[in-house]
DNA sequence: TAGTGGTCTAGACCACGTC
DNA sequence: ACGTGGTCTAGACCACTAC
């Protein structure tokens, strides 16, 4: 029964404590020092059951502070969909995958810079070459009073770059995908790749979790309507603990198979 | 420009080397002990640094031979969709992010033996106690000749347990969720509920992958078209290294404002 | 300032793959 | 049997929070 190894088993045992009440949710642990005499094992191995603990969820720990039961909080539910609504009163767009509606930009860590593209991936999604330098969109957001939990970055391909240079100095021109359309690009098509997979040290802390939680990647590439070729891409990176997407199944009885002429029913 | 801790700064350099070339991938890294000696570090705080680069995808540490670089690996792409198909020849159903289609089941791991319900959402969702035994169906897939990588579970409602209890014995008579809906339940309805996670010790057993790298987790809840209550959950927990979902976004035209009557523009 | 979690070390031992 | 990565220990020091 314990194929596992000590420090997940001390995960374990703390995890039923938490899923039996035993330690309730918003209440505080005991110290990790204590926690290792009870066990009888060393502090770091403690410290690791804590962090796996910590990666799935259920608890939240704070350098000075302590840690903190986490188990059953709240999830925004998203709204899975593939319509993209444009608005041109505001000359924007909704993209279902990029908002439930009533984010807000945090801190002041927006960031128009241009820079040079390092990733591979976005490189070739946007057709340029690694170290190219771009014109570069860089948000960090969430709901009004929590904490941010979405990355939005993207990135513009230079040949449109012009067309987007005066947006940030003149708001009422609209958003940089509207400009680009207007500016003889439309309609833009897009694509959308979806990923899990964990964060990064960078992402960490911009969204305040740890290193290696799991998140949501959404990489959008938008497609030139007249030169048939890529001129944004855009990247959300999201908290997996607070977004859940819901969908309703449809039936598709179009697709749907005719009973066998001689029948080979037998219920 | 430093807020890294040492693990981290040791991992960055590893993945510029890997980045850069200097380490292809399907080599062999150097061992630990050399990379510690190398780094001026401990031994373990060298680990952490790979334990950090296998969870971000960059390598794969395997006990006794070593640790190889897995950089641009292939990963599979599965249609996103909302649309289930179904199938009366074959009496069976398709959903979308159930399957790239040629998967098969791996092990022999295949248990259909009922089981406690031990997780509290899934006993909402299905609307039984905690603990209750209900008729349960595990399989971890994955296509022919690869690492399996998707784990499927279902759990059936005890009242409907009747109708699909000669499914393993008589597997002419059809699917189980086929079997519910002749058996009087017509039509089912679905929600799909879609999550970021980390992988439990026990998923990363059966999954070939690190405890806390990323899975996609679609949990899929069917109601009855007759009493309308739930009638079956299904959770599907995929490697999130190994798939990405792509989808076309459409333009809803319909849902586009008219320019405003006093226009403003001034482009 | 005291107490908390987070990191790092040096060394030991174990589990697993390869030869 | 050997060499590999994985775990655990005991202790030290650091960074941060709360008081």
């Amino acid at each position: 029964m314990a194929p596992h190894s000590r420090y997940e088993e001390i995960a374990e045992a703390m995890r039923r404590r938490i899923e039996a009440g035993e330690w309730e949710p918003d209440a505080r642990l005991p110290v990790i020092d204590a926690l290792a005499e009870e066990f009888g094992a060393a502090r770091n191995t403690v410290h690791r059951a804590i962090g796996l603990l910590e990666t799935l969820g259920y608890v939240a720990a704070t350098r000075g502070s302590g840690v903190v039961v986490r188990y059953g909080a709240a999830r925004a539910r998203r709204p899975r969909g593939n319509l993209v609504k444009r608005n041109l009163w505001l000359r924007g767009y909704s993209f279902p995958s990029a908002s439930a509606g009533e984010q807000w930009m945090k801190h002041g860590e927006a960031d128009n810079t241009p820079t040079a593209i390092t990733d591979e991936r976005v490189a070739k999604l946007l057709n340029v070459k690694v170290g190219e330098v771009v014109p570069r969109r860089f948000r960090v957001t969430g709901p009004i009073g929590e904490a941010p939990f979405q990355i939005n970055v993207s990135w513009i391909h230079p040949r449109v770059a012009e067309l987007v240079a005066d947006v940030d100095k003149n708001p009422a021109a609209g958003e940089w995908l509207y400009r680009i359309e207007v500016g003889g690009h439309w309609p833009i098509k897009w694509f959308e790749f979806i990923r899990a997979r964990n964060a990064t040290p960078e992402e960490a802390k911009l969204l305040g979790i740890r290193v290696g939680k799991a998140v949501m990647e959404y990489t959008r590439q938008g497609w030139s309507g007249s030169d048939d070729k890529p001129v944004e891409v855009t990247q959300y990176v999201i908290d997996g603990d607070r977004v859940e997407s819901v969908q309703v199944l449809e039936r598709d009885e179009s697709a749907t198979l005719p009973w066998p002429a001689n029948g080979e029913a037998e219920s």
